[in-house]
DNA sequence: CGCAATCTTGAATCATTTCAACATAAGTGG
DNA sequence: CCACTTATGTTGAAATGATTCAAGATTGCG
């Protein structure tokens, strides 16, 4: 159930068998949703975080007239919203971009943690702010990088992000997202989202078709986005 | 020295002398640094987070061919990069947007925060949430607002955060950043912001002229901006 | 199989950038 | 305190990347 999250933590610390068995017994419940439901609305009072078992969820704000930025993509052993441990209510909402099942963690639980269990702690808190540096991440792609470079980039965070929790091949990953998605991920419209791909598939950089991404070539990918993972960080704290 | 740390906690949840006392003793030596100088760099080993006490700061990334991007600016109050404590190496520069005064918060001090202060473990933790939640915006304003609401927006929010602080009266603030630094934080070239700011000033909105923000019409500029404050976390939680 | 969602492409339009020139303000040394 | 220098702000015109609108093709689903 949390073996994902495990893979994840211990790629950058190690955990001893009480705190494994403190994030275990966290889960009080588990849930399935299907595609496209909207399971977290913004402002909603919480009093559970979510832990995402299988499945892509996402996190996205609205304006007014139906503009949508999702804000972060979420694979399976990533806590969704730690956050809302701390916030209460959130400033986003959160949906199933694929079928999922879901670990509900209650507040009260984590605040347990936070009372006993200091390193466990410390780590928990560690995730959340990794989410914090995949939002700047996203912020230097939309600021700053044209609409190609941005979507190569979203291919390679995605391609790291999944490797160490077992889900991709050096190859490539399902990703069960549509061109529109993939646009308010990037702060594009789907139709020029359209035309990147057929680019980036047609300079042997990347394929993006039914559903799989398959990386044609990583090196010339990860140049053509900047791409560099030490943002992510995925592996072991160096001192 | 860290009263409008306090005021911006407060804001949210109570403290108690003891944990007054430990954030009050946290700070192990004060500096000064001049305007626009890059103190901590993107990867380096970092064993201190800054709290701001004077002036102001931003957090940036940059593109090979130069392009800056600003992620995050921070006021009196705030800490810059707590995040650090569980990062250890950043995935951003740091830098002075003016004269600054800061605190120096060794890490082993927050380490001892979170062996025997849990509340307010939770409440530095409800922080960095609240630095998300800035990005996250961020990220809705560079990926959905245009060149106008984005602007305006963020002169919406530096309005909030600063009058939590003391630092903004009900009709404007100083705000000390050059018409590029802004464009960097906006996701758009200096010359682009300069003609968005004549229309702002144009249409009554804002008028930012000699390093002064002036709030021409408060309303209107939040209604162009899509702005809530709610994103900001700077009001008792309400269950 | 048939309908709805998604993807694809072209052409016109629009927001923003680029480049370049000039104006103003701020900072420094004599 | 002025003159000089550099940084910052302002404006116009042309170019560009992305959007919009619209139509047709393809895919996936009940």
């Amino acid at each position: 159930m949390i073996e994902k999250l495990l893979l994840k933590l211990r790629a950058r610390d190690s955990l001893s068998p009480v705190e494994e068995t403190a994030l275990r017994e966290g889960i009080a419940e588990v849930r399935d949703y299907p595609a496209d439901k909207t399971f977290v609305r913004e402002g909603e009072l919480l009093n559970f975080s979510t832990l995402l078992i299988e499945g892509l969820v996402c996190r996205y704000k609205d304006l007014s007239g139906g503009e949508r930025q999702i804000a972060a993509i979420h694979v399976p052993g990533d806590f969704v919203d730690l956050h809302s441990f701390s916030l209460k209510r959130l400033d986003h909402s959160i949906m199933t971009l694929s079928p999922c099942k879901v670990g509900i963690v209650p507040h009260d639980r984590l605040t347990k943690i936070t009372e006993t269990l200091p390193h466990l702690t410390r780590l928990l808190w560690f995730s959340t702010n990794v989410d914090a540096a995949l939002h700047r991440e996203w912020e230097l792609s939309l600021g700053r990088r044209d609409a190609l470079s941005r979507t190569a980039h979203l291919f390679c965070e995605l391609q790291a992000r999944l490797e160490v929790v077992g889900m991709a091949e050096p190859d490539g990953y399902d990703l069960p997202l549509t061109q529109t998605e993939l646009a308010e991920c990037l702060g594009l419209t789907n139709v020029h989202v359209n035309r990147t791909l057929k680019v980036l598939r047609e300079r042997g950089l990347v394929d993006f078709r039914g559903h799989r991404v398959t990386i044609q070539d990583r090196e010339a990918l990860e140049q053509v986005a900047e791409f560099n993972r030490a943002f992510l960080y995925l592996d072991r704290r160096v001192f």
